[in-house]
DNA sequence: TGTTAGCACTCCCTACATGTGAGTGCTAAT
DNA sequence: ATTAGCACTCACATGTAGGGAGTGCTAACA
């Protein structure tokens, strides 16, 4: 539905706009070297394009900035995957140089270098926990009052939770109840513990437990592992540099809402394997109407899913960012794979 | 050295800036209640105490503002206790409101609490845990390949670090491995863990293990926990309100500073006990001239020591500020004693 | 001798006018 | 269809004027 020339046109519009951040006009257009016609027939154009919502004034006499449809078009469409620099995979390549084996550190270090990569705010979803299954729980007393439960599942994560032990018990109680827990519970999703706990296990540790009930609401507690999994910043301050958030109030919105993990957490949390952009609005989150949010999934083995997302004016580099979010999530998915895979 | 009116006037006059953000002038303080003379006769003693160095002019004709050295002497020899009132009090209590067990959880939560009741960014940084002592080590193996190393402290601080099992070793070398390493490393403090390691336990390994040398190196490096203290924040984008920042660049570079830990990690680690008070250019870090910083130690038992800090513009309620963190701290402690004493 | 009223002066801030540059839409000529 | 030309618009920078809140200084007062 767009000519060839239109579509010439809004790509270069859109091109120097994510350039240059400020409105173009048909005059600063018809100078470039790609555009051969005057700027008289570029406002006809742009007139055009105006009408059909692609890009939009700043005021009355202002030259054109690409509105979010336009954005949308501009992504879907004309998006053409970018090389990208040796330095740029140098940078990307180092996050796993080291040889560092805990995942929350390699993802955190991957938050960071994209962060310093693009100049945006980068976000990092940790694996989602609830598809893993118990590998063992222990309980380690510290003195008389106090024990931590440790629990650990097939994949790695280790949670800790620390719980005043009842008088009654004593050490040749606590390793009964020890391997009644792992006798019953190893194997058994996340998700489904609390359950189990209050079916199964507390009928076993009523018939070989003085003063079960005490314990199993402690260690039933113990195993509220949070369904939240965990976020990783990069650059919360790159926004600060962006020219769109010169408003002091913009920034401010925009940081409670950066601070205030939970709507982070949403945003990110529902979208499909792969790349996921969401433009301005689309976002639905007042806070984030200047912004764009790309994201993308890893993966460790076959199911387990993490987001790794890059948080940028709606001006953004979408085709960089895309590279970049592509090799990383992919780089990830592969040596997380091949480190945490479940035999 | 100060006369009483001087003296009261220039508490007048910090009072009123810190309440207003505004250079306060002789005529609108001629006109508060306390005040009972001209304003020319006050701008008269406003001169010397301009002279003295403890108030300042934006500008030629501007109002007095106090000046960094006036913020010393007022902290110093100005400030009374305020008491806290019944609104402040009961949200302090909320934080240990909760049967939390956690460490991290109640040191977290009062972070929060304290930058939404004072409007500033808090900063808590855990307690230390170099002092801690090994408790115990296990080793959970999750595939062929891959183990997990945990590391117990006496205070109750789990670490743990993945790590590769070489294929020589078996479930019963592993096993061997084990009681070793609990045999010769427990109640050895934190510090010394990697030195011991690769003394004596080095030893013992080469008798008992195949390969000891590769699984040797795993486990020494497991046991490097981190000796940065983590430090929880709350309130970060608080500063974004106060009048003082209106300026862009002054908010980058407070908040780039904040992002990059490792200073404030300085800034605050260096106190001694009790409460500490830095005034602008003390802090001897740029991006905090315009901010004070107000720090109290906290301790669980007699030794292990802890820090909560409140990072506000060096036109900073202190004494309501310092009265917070004293009772805070001195809650903290006590609780957190009580909770993690050791035996 | 300490205090105060009065006065000239300074500086910030806001509002208003004005000019310029980069843009626009429209129209008529190519 | 394309383009040159023109009148128009708006943001922005610059300049100017007036008001407000402050100052320092001096002279009169208790």
């Amino acid at each position: 539905m767009l000519t060839d020339r239109q579509l010439l046109i809004f790509q270069v519009i859109v091109d120097d706009f994510i350039q240059s951040a400020q409105p173009v006009g048909s005059r600063s257009l018809s100078k470039k070297d790609k555009i051969a016609f005057s700027s008289a027939t570029i406002r006809n154009e742009m007139a055009d394009l105006e009408e059909l919502g692609f890009i939009e004034k700043t005021h009355t006499s202002s030259g054109r900035i690409p509105s979010e449809r336009g954005y949308r078009y501009y992504v879907d469409h004309l998006l053409s995957p970018q090389q990208l620099n040796h330095h740029d995979v140098h940078k990307l390549k180092s996050v796993f140089a080291e040889r560092i084996f805990e995942l929350e550190k390699i993802v955190q270090k991957s938050a960071k270098i994209l962060s310093e990569l693009t100049n945006y705010t980068s976000i990092v979803l940790g694996p989602a926990v609830k598809e893993n299954k118990l590998k063992k729980i222990q309980i380690v007393p510290l003195n008389n009052q106090t024990a931590i439960a440790i629990i650990i599942t097939d994949s790695g994560l280790v949670e800790n939770r620390m719980f005043q032990i009842p008088e009654s018990m004593d050490a040749n109680e606590l390793e009964k109840l020890v391997n009644i827990l792992n006798d019953r519970l190893s194997g058994v999703p996340i998700e489904s513990l609390n359950d189990k706990m209050y079916k199964e296990v507390a009928i076993l540790l009523r018939q070989h437990i003085n003063n079960y009930d005490y314990i199993l609401h402690s260690i039933a507690d113990s195993l509220k592992i949070p369904v939240h999994e965990k976020l990783f910043f990069g650059g919360k301050s790159n926004m600060l540099s962006q020219p769109e958030f010169h408003d002091l109030d913009k920034i401010k919105s925009l940081m409670e809402m950066i601070e205030q993990e939970d709507s982070i957490y949403d945003l990110i949390r529902k979208n499909k394997t792969g790349i996921n952009i969401k433009i301005g609005k689309e976002n639905n989150n007042s806070a984030m109407e200047n912004c764009s949010l790309i994201t993308a999934t890893y993966s460790i083995g076959t199911e387990q899913l993490g987001t790794i997302a890059i948080l940028g004016p709606t001006r953004m580099e979408y085709s960089r960012v895309i590279s970049l979010l592509n090799y990383i999530s992919s780089d990830l998915s592969s040596v997380l794979t091949k480190l945490y895979q479940r035999n």
